[in-house]
DNA sequence: GCGTTTATCTTTCACGTTGGAAGAAACTGC
DNA sequence: GCAGTTTCTTCCAACGTGAAAGATAAACGC
């Protein structure tokens, strides 16, 4: 209920430690409002006080700086992907304590691959964190995803449809779930802990084996009435001599994305197996065709990203891709491309923040999300009971 | 500051007559805070009490319906167009009580052609509408216009640069200044009084002289951090035939803007001026050509349309193009484009709801914008005296 | 015709959140 | 050790809200 401490806490969040007289400052609020938030938030185990963290020098009372305190509680993850799941638990800063990733036992059974994922998370915690409290489990995949309902409406490479995972997984674990695309949650991790760390608007775009965006605007990621917003998947923004098998032409996801480029490569004769790893290592190490065609790669995304910037003229463009994340060459294309074409200007664009550690991180966010949003809804009785 | 206030305003706008209890409920608000909220606005003179409105059938005490007065305050419009200013006097619902085209001075000083407007339009005021308070003044203007600072940016066709509008027009008539753009203030304008009355998300395509766009999100208008989201100009979602002035191919307002597309109908001899308006008369007239011209303008800008409808996933798209918006072909084939090319089914597709009036609502339509959002800033020491 | 029933609207009161002001706390400088 | 300074806390009044009780105005039932 209370909006200071959410106010609160995010600005504890985006400043790191910082003094409560200085948090009224940057929020705007009486330092009255500061106090009782804070002691709320300490009572939940959200935030500590760190005093030896900066280091007073000047004259008056020494303040006594807070900060997220991430010892207490975890969030867990599941970002359920092709070919397995990717489980994590996460603090409350986003950063990534354990990432286990298991094979689908049976990939056409979402009952059982969810079940199964969210068993062994809760078996992960109790083996590796026993002493954090989860606040509640995200989940996370690519495709179609309804985070009102807490439904996967189409999976975009396992075929599910319309997946109640949310009603599935509360049952199963007794915490609080939620459910977001891929897309969606990185955005969102962007947006806490990233590149786009208290920008109120934001375009993600991200390339895998799917495409699909997030468009966050005043502060909070638009769904659109159908939870769609941000399909760019078969726009007609890739090349237009590929015929897509949605049966259109020039659709982004059969341009670009991580399948359709690693097919296209290989047939060129870069790679010798339609992997887009192959190709990515293949550059890595050095190989200047590979590198190349990598960067027309990532021209091509920054083309369209740039006619979506130009519509939308969001503060900060994330484009979340396997190049352009790992080769600085690819970011360049990318980054010149979109400035050719839009009017972004350069330090605008910027590749994803987490590495490796995308998919975990995104699992995670879903849920941080809304701890963020209502941080005094935490109302933990284990945690209560210390 | 009372958030009921605004919430309770913008339902009695939406129902129409509508009784405190059924606002309540409308509203999500106990009787009493409705109750508190309506006294507010009466004593404003925003609303009133009209308990012949809707006889009450059933049993029970009789409700009150109360609803928008228009006959105590107006708001006054300037819509600033490449050779004229229409100057508007409107009602708070977004009804025109007087309308009047004054053309330009000296076009290139927007000085002289502000203050000439302003001054006419207040000499209006006193001589048609002398009871009626003025609450403020809106400025629409086409092209790339920032409303947080009230400022066109850069006209789009009488080539104005950082022109500050608010605090000139502040001073000269005394009474507060909005300033915004055409598509923003039309998209306003239908969310209020048109087409998308109540809904939190809307597209709204301006196809003028100008091409513009209008994204609003969560029930805002999304600026952008310069505010210029929503140009869509010189987007390449055009004809890739066409270069554009800017040196760019495709551009949509290279394409189909009124100018660009009457220039086309002439070369091919549709018409024997290169006027839009003839084009149009002609089409009115039952000629097939012209209707054959305009249908295709309208499945060009549908095509466009459906692009940026999947990206942003709105609850409607809106249209306000002069063919669309007169001849029921051209509405019939921009929305069959659009439900063809995206996801959009036909019913979200409309053509603009304003008629002749769309530049004089526009224009009235900014300030409304503010009046809704928070009524009690309405205090207006003339109307407390009375 | 008069009390009962029903629904609308208003008033009263308690609650939660906020900012302002005063006070307590902790340190420097003289 | 005392003034000066800044940080943080406590107390209090203001405000907006919902719940509940009360007032009001009609139809209904006998």
């Amino acid at each position: 209920m209370s909006a200071a401490a959410s106010v609160v806490l995010g600005a504890v969040l985006r400043h790191g430690p910082i003094a409560r007289s200085a948090l009224a400052r940057a929020c705007g609020l009486s330092p009255a409002a500061v106090t009782r938030a804070c002691a709320a938030l300490s009572d939940l185990g959200l935030l500590v006080e760190v005093p030896e963290a900066v280091p007073y020098q000047g004259i008056g009372r020494p303040h006594v700086p807070v900060d997220i305190d991430t010892t207490r509680h975890v969030v867990a993850g599941i970002h359920v992907a092709h070919l397995h799941c990717t489980l994590t638990l996460v603090d409350l800063r986003g950063g990534v304590l354990v990432r286990r990733e298991i094979p689908h036992g049976t990939p056409d059974d979402p009952h059982e691959v969810l079940t199964t994922a969210a068993d062994q998370l809760l078996a992960l915690h109790a083996e590796r964190l026993p002493g954090h409290i989860p606040i509640g489990l995200g989940v996370a995949a690519g495709g179609w995803v309804d985070p009102a309902h807490g439904v996967i409406v189409r999976h975009a490479s396992l075929g599910w449809r319309d997946t109640e995972v949310r009603d599935l997984l509360t049952a199963r674990t007794g915490l609080p779930v939620r459910v977001d695309s891929h897309a969606r949650a990185l955005a969102r991790a962007e947006q806490l802990f990233g590149a786009a760390r208290g920008r109120e608007s934001l375009l993600h775009l991200f390339v895998g084996n799917v495409v699909g965006a997030a468009i966050v605007t005043g502060g909070a990621a638009h769904l659109g009435p159908r939870a769609a917003a941000g399909d760019v998947a078969h726009l007609a923004l890739g090349d237009p001599a590929v015929t897509c098998a949605c049966g259109k032409r020039g659709c982004l996801e059969a341009t670009v994305s991580d399948r359709a480029w690693a097919t296209r490569a290989f047939r060129a004769g870069v790679i010798s197996r339609p992997l887009i790893f192959d190709l990515v290592d293949a550059a890595l190490a050095g190989s200047a065709e590979a590198k190349a065609n990598l960067a027309e790669r990532a021209r091509l995304v920054g083309r369209a990203a740039a006619v979506l910037f130009d519509f939308l003229d969001p503060e900060v463009l994330v484009v979340t891709e396997l190049g352009t994340n790992r080769l600085p060459s690819c970011a360049a294309a990318l980054r010149d491309e979109v400035a050719a074409m839009s009017r972004a200007s350069g330090d605008v664009v910027l590749a994803s923040s987490f590495g490796e550690d995308v998919l975990a991180v995104a699992a995670g966010a879903v849920q941080l999300d809304a701890l963020y949003a209502d941080p005094l809804s935490i109302r933990n009785p284990v945690w209560q009971g210390v």
